[in-house]
DNA sequence: CCGCGGGCCTGAGAGC
DNA sequence: TGCTCTCAGGCCCGCG
């Protein structure tokens, strides 16, 4: 599910209360999640306090006092929810807590700050790990991971020096992690019609001489920072699973142009076309074969 | 190296 | 109602 605006507003919502708090108690109810979890997980996790959490790509990394990293992914549907602890309730709270979980609460954080942070997720495609902060450069899930697209390092050189004399489509370019980190289906799809870009283009066709941008390349740079911007803004997409750590909807899934959009006509300006859904290596694209080319 | 298909899971929705 | 089929924000592996 969550692309890098679902895992940043993800971020956004975890962050005042897991920065600066302290891992109580940390309760595993399936370690069967996509990487199984150590029998040693909650330990090496309770009593550590979070000094920060980032994010890479589509990945949550909290960094903790002992010197590990908490590494988390949230899959195709996983999903972070805060709830409080009721300040008149006795120490026996956690096992109430535990009684009351829901279908799929796989992990649960009892935090310092006084917040219960459940991690849920019915696919099991997300999962979560902890790494030595030493060893992270090395770590296998963050090391081939492109730039980042918000990034200063991100642009239209950069992309076009990648897909530079690339076969593939601009579709499989632009979802491929090692190339950008971060886009999934959803705004590589929106990113292409803003930049009124075909994702069936070869990917080499942004690139001129060298390897240097043209102006394709000027625009789906621009068109992938705006979208995941604006997406940001709005609280990312919510389709069926992506939910904000209050429990809320993300509102974006109202500004897709072609996202899941097939038979409705394109929004572009002066634009006659209607969106076709196609599917690529596998998946869902949605585009405007007018605008787009 | 590269692209593709299949697999990992569960649930929702469509069609019969 | 219930069954069967398809599809879903990701990612990894093995094949050709």
């Amino acid at each position: 599910m969550p692309e890098l605006p679902e895992v940043e507003t993800v971020r956004r919502g975890l962050a005042p209360v897991m920065e600066g708090a302290r891992f109580v108690k940390v309760e595993v109810r399936r370690h069967d999640l996509r990487w199984r979890l150590p029998r040693d997980f909650a330990a090496r996790l309770e009593g550590k306090t979070v000094t920060g959490l980032g994010r890479r790509a589509k990945y949550l990394l909290a960094d903790l006092s002992s010197g590990d990293v908490l590494i988390m992914h949230l899959g195709m549907s996983g999903s972070f929810r805060i709830t409080h602890r009721d300040a008149r309730s006795s120490p026996g709270a956690f096992h109430h807590e535990r009684s009351s979980a829901a279908a799929h609460d796989h992990v649960v954080f009892h935090m310092s700050s006084d917040a219960c942070i459940t991690f849920n997720d019915p696919r099991r495609f997300g999962s979560m790990k902890i790494v030595p902060r030493t060893d992270l450069d090395r770590e296998p899930l963050l090391r081939a991971l492109g730039p980042e697209p918000l990034g200063n390092e991100f642009g239209a050189v950069l992309l076009a020096n990648a897909c530079h004399g690339k076969k593939t489509s601009l579709k499989a370019a632009l979802s491929d992690q090692r190339l950008v980190a971060g886009l999934g289906n959803i705004y590589v799809c929106e990113a292409l019609n803003r930049a009124g870009l075909s994702p069936r283009r070869r990917a080499s066709t942004i690139a001129g001489k060298m390897g240097r941008p043209n102006e394709k390349a000027e625009r789906l740079a621009a068109a992938v920072k705006a979208v995941l911007v604006e997406a940001i803004k709005a609280g990312g997409s919510s389709l069926r699973d992506h939910r904000r750590t209050d429990g809320s909807l993300g509102d974006f899934q109202h500004a897709f142009r072609v996202y899941d959009r097939a038979g409705q006509p394109c929004p572009t300006r002066g634009c006659k076309g209607k969106v076709r859904r196609i599917v690529q290596s596998g998946r869902s694209t949605f585009y405007c074969p007018v605008c787009q080319t």
